[in-house]
DNA sequence: TTCGTCATGTAATGGGTTACATGATTAC
DNA sequence: GTAATCATGTAACCCATTACATGACGAA
């Protein structure tokens, strides 16, 4: 893919989290991934054969677009497997997640696990918190606690059920004993 | 209060949110807020007639205690009030709600609506691509798109709530019908 | 006296945004 | 032909983190 399509599908299919990212980040970006071997220019891609690839096909220009290459495809499992602190924060866990189609269940299990903990220990101190200043803080700030609270109690109890269905060896969905997962291919 | 201080009372009041501040974002801030007039050194505290204020109260170094002043005071109201379009987002709006108390009704409830225009639109959104991208899309992309859309409409049902609190002058909170707001001092 | 905590700072680095600059192609 | 969109990039700026450096004070 070249730069200006990956903003565009970056910007659809991030938009309810966060604004597109911007050009000044963007190609700096590429060149770093380039620089470290994990994307090369694909000069195949120039000649405009990518038939139902996404996006207007005909006519093109001095585009420049990019393949993953073999050293990124490990290097990107690498990075899917590891367990550094913050895998477990809201957004390392929530691209570990997004990723789960691609990871074995060990390092699901794993991430899911590390993932518990963290909330636990937020909702724990969350708890301590609200119990400890209930009295001096004023009504908003308290609802705020408590709202907060509540959301960490609601993503112990998702975390939960994900994986005890990893357990049991199900994919995540409101169905609780289908098939054992017939393996998907990425789209 | 003076830096270092303050550095651990955000550590402890918004733990459960972030990482504590490093002192070469800390002390930059602080000399850019004394700059521009919303703090100055508060000479008279060095003498040590804080009585009752937080931590040890006893034997001093060169601290730098701040005050904030009169146009501070003033830039900060200016700041609860604005209406900018980051006063919508999730940082943004946490940060105004955390100060409510200290907020006017007609103000509050214009930030409250505004924050529910903006997760109804990223909840709408939500509900399209998971429409959309039902089929192709593996099974742990989808359980990620359905909890934030679940958190969206959560969202939204706590912001209502807190809308009809206002308009009928009551304070959040589970009670929904004590006496309007008595003006309590913040602590 | 030495270790831990209090307390303030600087320098290097990294990386993101804004604003700007350029040029090709497409649709009207 | 001209406006909008596609497409790539650079320079200035802002600010956060990390790592480092300093020094006072209290307790063991």
């Amino acid at each position: 893919m070249h730069g200006y399509e990956l903003r565009k599908q970056l910007a659809t299919k991030l938009g309810a989290f966060r604004a597109a990212i911007s050009y000044g980040s963007l190609y700096p970006a590429l060149r770093r991934l380039e620089t470290s071997g994990w994307i090369a220019e694909d000069v195949a891609a120039v000649g405009d054969t990518d038939v139902g690839a996404p996006s207007p096909l005909t006519s093109r220009r001095g585009r420049v677009v990019y393949k993953i290459t073999a050293e990124g495809k490990e290097h990107f499992q690498a990075l899917l497997g590891e367990a550094g602190p913050h895998t477990y924060d809201d957004i390392g866990f929530g691209v570990h997640f997004a990723f789960f189609a691609r990871t074995d269940r060990e390092t699901r299990l794993r991430i899911l696990e590390g993932r518990r903990r963290t909330v636990e220990t937020r909702r724990e101190g969350m708890r301590k918190s609200l119990g400890r200043a209930a009295e001096r803080l004023d009504a908003y700030t308290l609802e705020l606690q408590r709202h907060g609270l509540e959301a960490c109690e609601r993503e112990v109890r998702w975390l939960e059920e994900l994986i005890v269905a990893e357990r049991s060896g199900n994919q995540p969905g409101r169905a609780a004993d289908t098939k054992p997962e017939p393996g998907r291919p990425d789209p």
